[in-house]
DNA sequence: GTGCGGATGAACT
DNA sequence: GTTCATCCGCACT
């Protein structure tokens, strides 16, 4: 299957790119380690004029400008304290947009991920939610800035058409903070995947 | 320098 | 439903 091409990423409609990465395949090699699975749940993060956005008002910090690259590379960081968050980098240079990954459907290297989050069998909460699939691909702060062309991280394209009555929009999750923005249907799911995070509804 | 809260998940009651 | 793990950016002293 190809890899996503630079161009699907520096696209300026960060929207449209988290709808159409639903359904696309999601690899890392870590530790010689290949993991894979289709990506169900995402949400757009748009810029300097979104307030749930960590670039919100041109907010430049030692955090933030992986997200002011050129678009295409692997935006990292630790929530929490506790879990690695992977986000891809969208638009061109010196527009921090990027899309959060939040679900994923295991395809490939199902044991390692099943390793990495001490589980013993699958199951949706082996990564369901940003967090849970950072932990089970092995994604951490090493990743911050990596290029999906390159061999660490990466996106293919894998044919899979997800129909548009499938795809459902709605408010983002954890942002209550960002106020009329919080509403904003941004978040997108697979309608009826059990790898989409929690309410699943 | 200090204090606080966050794009979460797991283990509790 | 509530608590806690435990790091980093940012608004204050």
């Amino acid at each position: 299957m190809p890899k996503l091409r630079p161009d699907f990423y520096t696209n300026h409609d960060v929207i449209a790119i988290a709808r159409l990465l639903l359904g696309k395949v999601l690899y890392t090699n870590v530790n010689n380690c290949i993991v894979s699975g289709i990506i169900v749940e995402t949400e757009a993060y748009h810029g300097i004029e979104d307030k749930a956005c960590h670039a919100y008002g041109g907010r430049l910090t030692a955090r933030t400008q992986t997200m002011y690259s050129q678009g295409g590379v692997a935006y990292v960081y630790l929530c929490y304290g506790v879990h690695y968050l992977l986000n891809v980098v969208t638009a061109t240079q010196g527009h921090p947009h990027a899309v959060l990954i939040r679900g994923l459907q295991p395809l490939s290297g199902i044991e390692a991920m099943l390793e990495r989050r001490k589980m013993d069998k699958l199951q949706p909460k082996l990564t369901a939610g940003p967090g849970a699939l950072g932990k089970a691909m092995g994604i951490d702060k090493q990743l911050n800035g990596a290029n999906l062309q390159g061999n660490q991280i990466w996106i293919e394209d894998s044919g899979m058409m997800v129909p548009s009555a499938k795809i459902v929009a709605s408010a983002r999750i954890g942002i209550a903070y960002a106020q009329e923005h919080a509403a904003l249907p941004w978040r997108f799911y697979i309608k009826g995947n059990p790898y989409v995070s929690k309410p699943n509804s």
